[in-house]
DNA sequence: TCAAGGATCATTGTATCCAATCTGGCCGCA
DNA sequence: TGCGGCCAGATTGGATACAATGATCCTTGA
């Protein structure tokens, strides 16, 4: 009996489906399924101890949320994203994430703006290493979207940034001009809250958001190949 | 090569789910389907003279676009908004659809104002019936989109439109309030976009849409029952 | 009469099976 | 040698079969 099964699955509750799901999110987010992949359903069904059935509801259900594209009886690869359309997913999350803080602005207390500047700090410290940084950037962007009474913005946000993960990532293990600025950017954005001006609040959002190099992020490391 | 196949379906290339999709959107935007109803997929299959297979992948698909709601173990059911879930659909709807008449400002041309005006004209004309104003509207909204070169973002704002519509159907069904202002109100849009001018362009359409009455919108006419 | 508990049934979640389709290589033929 | 068609393996889409879970209703005992 094969044991590696069981020990993938610490939480034992949750469905095969949910299983599957949370693999290959994770699989995607971090790189190491890389854009252009070609997902075999009884592959990823072996892999995890489940059967097809419930692999395929998964991808089906990340297809959906865009992190991989079906084509029709030639199975699901995953989405590999040109400039043009990194582009467009980081203008939704500008205008979106930027009228979050415009109903941020006005409902932060002090003890947010400091849990703010904590996690500012912790992302000044994790500049040099890429999980950590990646971790601290989303933190730090969480805990202003703690204050926003908007669930399903606040999730539409969370996808967004989500799907552009991986090539944030590629982005910063090739080059680093993405970290210089960080600490002072995101300070920026912090100070811009404090003003409880949702104006001030949301242009500065919006324009931090849209600063990002976008023609660094759609460099690819590797070409796609079919496996 | 045998043509009866073609003459039984018309529509001969979809696949069993994608057939599953299309019937269960239509049933929910046009309210056949109410809020709180229980789906049962087995029910579906056989009405649609497919497998059970197919429909929960359509159902799992509408489930991660909001159109329903799944609980497990315990089967999906349409998903039945409140006031203020439609309130955050229509800021969505406002802020996204808004930036992108950004863009269409920057780019419309004579053409496409001309077919605003007449989709003005149309949705004028469409006023006294609830399936043709809404088919209109959306037509008037789609024109200006059809100028906005962010394929993602115009997806995303028919969805929410989509997700919105039973309720938006509900309510002109009791109240005509909704519809009384819509000409002049949409001659505004159109007026706005014409000064080629971003900003104006943007608040205009951001207004426009924030300025539905959700408390009408969330009148519910009955009360979901388990079926 | 009513609440607790259990049997029964409907429905979901997962696995397995079969058919349809695609891919790639091989062979024949010009 | 090069092109096109055909066959075999791989993979997907869909159907069926089975297990597990939740809901319902009925019994039973106080």
């Amino acid at each position: 009996m094969d044991l590696t099964s069981e020990r993938q699955r610490p939480e034992q509750g949750q469905s095969a489906q949910a299983l599957a799901y949370r693999y290959l999110v994770d699989e995607i987010r971090s790189g190491r399924l890389a854009g252009g992949t070609h997902v075999v359903a009884d592959k990823v069904a072996q892999a995890l101890g489940v059967s097809r059935m419930p692999v395929r509801e998964a991808i089906r259900q990340l297809a959906t949320e865009g992190f991989m594209t079906i084509r029709s009886n030639r199975g699901a690869v995953v989405t590999s994203l040109g400039r043009d359309e990194i582009a467009e997913l980081y203008e939704m999350r500008a205008v979106l994430e930027a009228f979050a803080m415009r109903l941020v602005a006005e409902r932060i207390d002090r003890q947010g703006l400091e849990e703010a500047e904590i996690a500012l700090q912790r992302l000044d410290r994790a500049r040099s290493d890429v999980d950590w940084f990646i971790t601290a950037h989303d933190q730090f962007h969480d805990v202003l979207l703690d204050y926003c009474p908007r669930p399903r913005l606040v999730e539409e946000i969370r996808r967004i940034r989500h799907a552009t993960e991986p090539y944030l990532r590629m982005t910063l293990r090739v080059s680093s001009t993405a970290i210089r600025n960080t600490t002072r950017e995101h300070a920026e954005v912090i100070a811009q809250i404090r003003t409880r001006d949702p104006e001030v609040a949301e242009a500065g959002m919006r324009e931090h958001i849209l600063r990002i190099d976008v023609d660094e992020l759609s460099v690819r490391e590797q070409t796609p190949r079919g496996t």
